[in-house]
Parts: C-alpha cells; structure tokens; sequence
DNA sequence: ACGTTTATCTAACTATCATTCGGTAGAATG
DNA sequence: CATTCTACCGAATGATAGTTAGATAAACGT
C-alpha cells in the first residue's frame, strides 16, 4: 500500500465552514446518483467515489445514508417552491390567471431541470420509497399541493376556466405532466423556457383550436 | 424443523402446463414489488414469499431476477398497447381525431391502471435501471412511441390542431400527464373512466374557456 | 512547543443479497 | 413395480451492502 494522505485542511479562522464543502460534496454527488439509478441502487462507496473520499469518511458528516436521502429530499422540494415563488412574484400585480399558471410551470420546470439535482432526484425517487422514508417529506409536499391547489382554485374563481374542469384532477395532471420532463428533457430538445411555454400552453388551452369535434 | 412439503403436481396430461402457475405467480407478484419497491430493493425472498415458494425454487422457473424484470417490462409495454389498440378499434371509421386521442389515453390509462401490475411496474422502474435492463425493451418502447406520433400527427394533418403546437412535446406531455397517474391514482378518487375523460378533455381543451387572457 | 480538534483513511464487522446445488416427495411413465 | 420427471426445499457460497472503529496527518488554540 502507497501512503497517499489526502489534505486535511480545517476551518479558516472566522470564515466559511471547512468540512461543509464536503458535505455540499457528498449531498450533490448523492442527489445525482439518486436521479440516475435510485436509492437503494446507489451505494454509500459510489457516493463516497464521486465526493472523492473513502466510504467510511461519509459517516463523519452524515449518521446514516437514510439522513442523505432525507436532507435531499427536503431541500429538493424547498428548490422548486422557491423558483415556482419567485417567478410568481416577478409577474405584476394585475397579472392574469393564465399567466400565474404559466409562471407556476415555469418556475417548477426551471427548478426541476436546471437547478435540478436535488429536486430531480427527490421526485424520481419518492414514489418507491419504503413509508419511513417518506414521513420526512410528506408536510412539505402537501404544502406544495396546497399552493397549487389555491393557484388553480383562484383561477376558477376568477373566472374563465371552463366548466366541467375537476380542479384537483388538474393539479395532478399539470404536476404529472411536468414531474415527467424528468424521463425525458435533454436540452438538446430546445430551452427549458421553449419547453415550458409549450407545456403551459397544452395546459391552458389543449392541442386543438376549438372546443368541438 | 417440520417436514412440511408442498405437493407436486406435475402436466395433467394433454391439459394446461403445470408449473405455468406457479411462474405466472412469481410473475405477478415481482411486478407487484417492483412496482412499489423498484426492482433493487426487491429482494428474491420477497418474491418467493409472496409467491409462496422458496426463494431458491424461483431458479426452477426463470435464470435470473434480471429474466423476470426483462419479462415484466416487455408484457407491460404490450399490455397499454393492447390496451390502446382496442379502444382505438372500437370507434367509428369516421371518428374525429379528439375522439381518437381520448381513445387513446382510455386505452393507456385502463392498461395502466386496471390490469395494470407489469404496466405500472414497467413505466415505474424504467428511468432507473442500469442501461443493460433498459436495452430489452427499447424497442418496443420506440414503437409505441410512434404509434402516438402518429396519432397525433393525423390529427395535425386533419387540422384542428392549434398552431404553434409541438406534436413532439405534445406526445410526452400527454404520456407524461398519464403515465403520472401511477403515482397518484386511487379508486376513491373516481372511477378510471372518469379521470380518463378528465385527462383527455384537459389535453384537449385545456384549462381555460377562451384561448386568450 | 504541545496537546487538541478536524477531517480523513484503512480495515474490519455483520447482514443480506442473488445464486447454486444436492436432495426428495410424489406424479407420470413404462 | 421400478424408473424417470417435475417442482420444489434447504443449506451453502461468494459478493457486496451499510456501518463501525482505530489510526493519522494537518491545522489549530494556548
């Protein structure tokens, strides 16, 4: 065996956390591997590969694989509920309903695929995960479906959807549809904004011109 | 250790395989698994078990767990096909090509959500598996792939379709916005059928009355 | 200068995984 | 009745998983 120490290189005085770019490290190598092959497909020496540190080292920042997943999945819902805020908050005051639903794919969207790791990796994953896993996440999902459902229902009151519209069926398809862009998008497809003006519009008004035939 | 053997009941004769049922068992219930676990976190024990054998007598009926996923995927794909295909069959010759869409997201969401174990097994474990699992399949999913883009460009070229649509994103939001029921669907919210038309008529229509605002 | 803290490595541990294999009860076959 | 085949069991095997623990080198406080 060839001694080949890495450096140890603690805290720089007053400044900026020393061992919390390993962290940053092993999170976003996580989150990565998480998206591509799953939870339990992705080993702790695969994660501890793509950091650049031995498996064991993981454990000096983390207890548990289990509190890797957890701090993703958390942080990956946090991600897009801001980008979904802040494009929300970029539009003016008397924006319309068709604009708020627009900016709110948007916003999903751009957290999802671009920003993406964590969030991509947090939507992918949470369908298959076992129960305990899931507890973490649920409130902050739920909350999440709580914003949606109150975009859509102001819309409705507002009037101009169309009639027959089940507002909670909707949620689930506009999020379906835009969840699965994680199976698909490449950015060699067109931009992100392409994509997501596309998807807005199928939303807002369907594939065909008029509502006969 | 009680002796507790299970009887062996080989070919009646000219009649149905013997052993067809249990393999068809093992089957049924891995898709079950794989469907709520993923294919790595579903363990052969867990298979047997379900399938009420032990875990080495699944090598009886199949060379590998790999041979059962593989099986699982290709019948899955074929069941939404079927499925689609003869909702497809059953319209008029002279049906409009909204009719025909909504066809066929029945015909996909029925597939996936009733006979639906190697389906939504199939759609849910696909993004995740290692590139060797995904080969099998490929092709029968390209095909299908087609069936759609065919589909939707017949209704292009019928006219009806609002312009500016992209026939491309158009086919995996659809398939997106379906395939995403799996991770949502629950009897008590309705009957297939009714989100079935949900579903096509948001596709179709949209959300909003009028296409502006 | 000296002991402590920090961040890591190396090596081990136990559990569990997919898979293999010899054995066997009972039906089928002759 | 003797043999063969069928469909399974039960125990073992080797690989690999998550996790733990002791050692270590660099940077730190005093």
């Amino acid at each position: 065996m060839t001694i080949a120490k890495r450096k140890a290189r603690p805290g720089i005085k007053g400044s900026e956390a020393p061992a919390e770019l390993t962290r940053d490290h092993i999170l976003k190598s996580a989150a990565k591997l998480f998206r591509d092959q799953g939870y339990v497909a992705t080993t702790l020496r695969q994660i501890a590969d793509a950091a650049g540190i031995q498996a064991g080292s993981v454990y000096y920042h983390f207890r548990s694989k289990d509190e890797i997943l957890t701090e993703i999945l958390d942080t990956g819902i946090d991600e897009v509920r801001k980008s979904v805020v802040s494009r929300l908050d970029a539009l003016p005051a008397d924006a319309t309903p068709r604009q708020k639903i627009a900016a709110g794919i948007e916003g999903h969207l751009l957290g999802l695929l671009q920003h993406g790791d964590f969030t991509s990796a947090s939507i992918r994953t949470y369908g298959q995960l076992p129960a305990h896993l899931k507890r973490s996440s649920q409130l902050r999902r739920k909350d999440y479906s709580a914003f949606w459902d109150s975009l859509l229902s102001e819309a409705a009151e507002h009037g101009g959807l169309r009639t027959g519209v089940d507002l909670h069926i909707a949620r689930l398809v506009i999020l379906g549809a835009v969840n699965w862009t994680v199976e698909w998008y490449d950015p060699k497809q067109g931009s992100v904004q392409k994509v997501s003006r596309q998807i807005a519009s199928l939303i807002s008004d369907g594939v065909f011109l008029t509502h006969e035939g």
